[in-house]
DNA sequence: TGACATTAAGTGTTATAACACATAGTTTGC
DNA sequence: GCAAACTATGTGTTATAACACTTAATGTCA
């Protein structure tokens, strides 16, 4: 059985509008989910961002992406994707080279390792949202997305 | 017109099961949403993590809470609560004492300062929510709301 | 063609997050 | 009443987030 959000926190006093409490659901949400599926990542040694960062370099085969192309895709922008790269190459998971033609681009692409360990990731990954989530219908998660697509458009 | 998470990100291909694209646009829709709210309170210089201290413990009234207490509240987790608070002492946004009868335990309580920075917030803050999700319909924040705590259910 | 704007990446610095560990006070059960 | 378990808070340390600023390369256009 569902638990309200002011059960939740403790909260006495009712949320003072339908859109605050809302935007507090989406917020306790959205970090309940994200702490569970982070410990996916623990013992890969990377975080969910960096597995963000693999999947979309997976995604951009062989030519790559230039570090700019890399924070657009992001889910949740971060700012210093330089040196998020960074770690990344240090750990051998993707690799950097100078554009030859357009010297100001860097070209970021996935490593054989960083493809070796998203090959591992995978399944518990999939396993993990199953867990996370595999208790909605299919018709509560459309609602569900529909919703958070429409919220996020601006007013 | 809403702007699907795959046109957000340039993904081309689709998402591989419908649990894995609620929970990726719920990142999205939370990381959106806390970053323009998070922008609400820059020129206030505090965080929303601490307006969300501040708000817990005017709650509390006099009585205040103690730091567990405090950490419970959070709509979001964060270890390290108490050096949290210590930036708020600093700040002179609340004060803290240790409690006679269980020396174990340090209340902490909002001051006449954190008050009056809540005061001038309220406006703004309630404003933000307004402006962040006014666009939907009460029908539709409801069906959110119901959603997410569906969501965050353990199944 | 050469000043100026624009774009891409990187750097410096401070603040905060995250995690393991330490300390102090209280309760429990013999 | 004392050892052991438990509870609450605090500390040390590393990694990452956030933000302003800098450098380098390219495009633009009088």
């Amino acid at each position: 059985m569902p638990t309200s959000l002011r059960d939740e926190i403790k909260q006495t006093k009712p949320f003072k509008s339908l859109v605050q409490e809302a935007q507090l659901n989406l917020e306790r949400t959205a970090a309940v989910l994200l702490h569970r599926f982070a410990n996916t990542f623990k013992a890969f040694d990377i975080t969910p961002t960096q597995y963000n960062v693999l999947r979309i370099l997976r995604g951009a085969g062989t030519s790559g992406l230039c570090r700019n192309d890399v924070r657009d895709r992001l889910i949740s922008q971060v700012p210093d994707v330089t040196r998020l790269l960074d770690r990344m190459v240090v750990a051998g998971l993707v690799a950097r080279e100078r554009d030859a033609t357009d010297r100001r681009l860097v070209t970021t692409r996935i490593t054989r390792q960083g493809l070796a360990l998203l090959s591992r990731l995978d399944a518990p990954v999939a396993a993990a949202h199953q867990h996370a989530l595999g208790h909605m219908t299919n018709a509560q998660l459309g609602s569900l997305i529909a919703l958070l697509t429409l919220a996020r458009t601006p007013s």
